[in-house]
DNA sequence: ATGTGTGCAAAATCTTTGCAGGTTG
DNA sequence: CAACCTGCAAAGATTTTGCACACAT
């Protein structure tokens, strides 16, 4: 993996980024620092990132969204806004061995996502009523 | 909510299918009774029953795959080929209501998904080499 | 009759990719 | 220099939607 002024970019803003970006709203964060850089660069650099580890990807209804984070975490989805927080990890070490013995799988990883209405979107709903 | 063929076929499909199949892949099978059948209906009518609890949506990289289970289980997905089977579910419930009053999330549901390599593809990485 | 559901096709997303040229080590 | 990376734009893939017509209740 080579620098690239460009990688670099990407790396830092979603390690900046608290809110789960998209792979869009990391495009018009980068862009404010290189104008000139191609979505489909970011998209290019935030998967080689995921492969080396330095973030992850959580998959939501909506699409991909980026985590700064790359420790062993949870994620608390509002089904209503969407919007993505990381809450700490349920422990399911024995589950996640279990399945890796009984199907025979390897390299498994584990990935709790707990989704709800956020306090927000439940006040906003009360007031629609 | 309101009876039609077309919904009834496609909840029967989804129902006989043990391979969490994309939308796309239950279009073909539903076409084989109804021909006619648009894929826009088809994903408006999963949309609705998966709405209403008859069925569930899995989001994995690749797309979203449906699954006649509609009670509580796991995933378990292979990263290689994309297959997804029904495991049982780890006990999360203290963490899930741990969560729902932390935050104030309302309805909090968890989902656990488990990502690894399946024999076959395990097989097939190592027959390459 | 009335409101739902449908087929069709276009459109809206979201993501990937071929290519020619630039950059890194 | 060789391998890697980029910008651009086109192509892919997936999902949604407007519309006029049909069907269930």
């Amino acid at each position: 993996m080579r620098y690239s002024s460009q990688r670099d970019t990407v790396l830092k803003i979603v390690k900046a980024a608290h809110d789960h970006p998209t792979a869009d709203i990391i495009y018009s964060r980068v862009r404010a620092e290189l104008p000139k850089i191609s979505l489909g660069t970011v998209y290019r650099n935030l998967h080689v990132l995921v492969e080396s580890g330095d973030i992850i990807s959580v998959k939501v209804s909506g699409g991909e969204r980026f985590d700064r984070r790359s420790d062993c975490h949870a994620h608390l989805v509002c089904t209503e806004c969407g919007s993505v927080t990381d809450v700490p990890a349920p422990d399911v070490e024995d589950a996640r061995r279990q399945v890796e013995r009984t199907w025979g799988y390897a390299d498994v990883r584990a990935n709790t996502v707990f989704a709800g209405v956020c306090p927000a979107c439940q006040k906003k709903s009360r007031a629609a009523r």
